[in-house]
DNA sequence: CTGTCGTTAATGTATAGTCATATAATCATG
DNA sequence: CATGATTATATGACTATACATTAACGACAG
């Protein structure tokens, strides 16, 4: 398998990059004029719309090669940053949309963030086959084997979240063994499926009689909601899952990013 | 600097890789080994912390440069879906968490995406000095002149959402003399600093008297509430707005990616 | 004035090779 | 036998080159 080594050792060691470039101190030169050219963006020295230098300056700019630069602006393209088009030039996009990124956490690492002590227990457990109201929530066409759960969360001694989900067994059929007495059926299932998308819906509503109960508060009293429809990126549907956090204890927290209309 | 040439220039036009990859249907190269690598990662096929083939194997299997691969193993690893160490290897991530991307849209967009006529008003603006809670609330630390509006948005003729917003004067002087009547202060201020960063927090709450007037819902009834602080890339605090949004009639959608704790 | 055909500037993709660096494994030595 | 040196492997970064693709621009003929 190891091909014929031919010896190319060139015995000149500056090698044909210029001078003192390889002391260049902590990041590499692709990464420098990567962050630079960022700055220039962000800052709003270098407008949306505005044409940015052509491969070749940069080149010239920063003594390196045509691939060197190529590199970081194919990759400020794909991040949605700049535009490129061909014979014309690279273009700082202007933000289409901008786009907040939404941490979804463990449950149990939001409580520890709260430095309160976290449990949570299981109060329901059924095995059937998908209801229509299943299929619709999971986004599935047939009536698959599920797997509903009920379960409360707690922040010290309080109620701190209601969750309510469905597992498509057919999809996961460890779940049906599994008796999430150690591992919240979340964590479990994030190990089971790592790589997933989903969908997630969020809103507030007053708290519904039996989840109400369930979280101690007053029936109709503002809680938040999170649904989150999680499938393969097969395409398989997982799991439902509904979130109720009374509304006075929990905060979703994103950070933004402003990105522009690129798939990425 | 230029070294001595050599005779690169090889006739042979059919060049070192293999036969008819020439004829490549429709994507490039290395598009098509990123898809085929993320495939197997994302369906699961090869599982969080395996090893994935050297770049050296990926060259033979694609009869391609190793320079190609390593572009495509380079852009998996800065989307953190894989790991490289040397020596050793790449290695699929396991997720760390995960996020939900959140799109920020303007309102007037939201409005009419639900297929109904858009308006808005003003209905307070005052100029004065960032008072404490002022501060608070945009995260900084001098007290700036500032600009308070509230505002609020229609779908049809129902109040859809209201908005309390302070601009620093400082950072978007244009703001003092524009007067809202034909861009709403959000999209207004989206154009004039077109990249920033932002920190959302969503919660759900009961609204208060003076909101629930506005928008003619029962005081206490449940909200939806986003607040947003902007600040430019420069770290000038921007703007804060909280938007009000009567608990029925709004919802956020996310779409999700697994992260790893890529820094991106 | 208009359509077509070059020319050319810019990006897009890929090759081949160099040098550097991190590290696992192995080998040598006191 | 531990420890230090060496070697082989794999990634990381970059250079230099080549050729393909695309689109703006301009010339020129009709």
């Amino acid at each position: 398998m190891k091909e014929k080594r031919k010896q190319v050792g060139k015995p000149k060691p500056g090698s044909a990059r210029g001078e003192g470039r390889a002391d260049r101190g902590l990041t590499s030169l692709h990464q420098r004029i990567l962050s630079d050219i960022q700055g220039n963006i962000m800052s709003g020295r270098w407008e949306p719309g505005q044409r940015i230098p052509v491969e070749h300056e940069l080149m010239l700019q920063y003594g390196c090669s045509r691939m060197t630069v190529n590199k970081v602006l194919t990759q400020l393209a794909r991040e949605g940053i700049i535009e490129r088009r061909r014979k014309v030039g690279s273009f700082v996009c202007r933000p289409q949309s901008q786009s907040a990124i939404l941490p979804i956490a463990d449950i149990k690492l939001e409580v520890e963030a709260l430095g309160l002590p976290y449990r949570f227990e299981i109060l329901q457990r059924h095995k059937r086959r998908a209801t229509r109201a299943d299929r619709t929530l999971l986004r599935a066409e047939e009536a698959l084997p599920m797997l509903e759960l009920v379960c409360r969360h707690f922040a010290k001694d309080e109620p701190f979240c209601d969750e309510y989900r469905l597992i498509n067994l057919q999809a996961v059929p460890g779940a049906a063994a599994e008796d999430f007495s150690l591992i919240s059926p979340g964590a479990w299932l994030l190990r089971q499926v790592p790589w997933n998308e989903a969908e997630n819906r969020i809103r507030a509503s007053g708290a519904a009689p039996d989840v109400a109960a369930r979280l101690k508060i007053k029936s109709g009293s503002p809680c938040l909601i999170v649904e989150r429809t999680t499938r393969s990126m097969a395409a398989a549907p997982i799991t439902f899952v509904r979130l109720t956090y009374p509304g006075n204890l929990h905060e979703l927290v994103a950070t933004f990013t402003a990105l522009t209309s690129a798939t990425k």
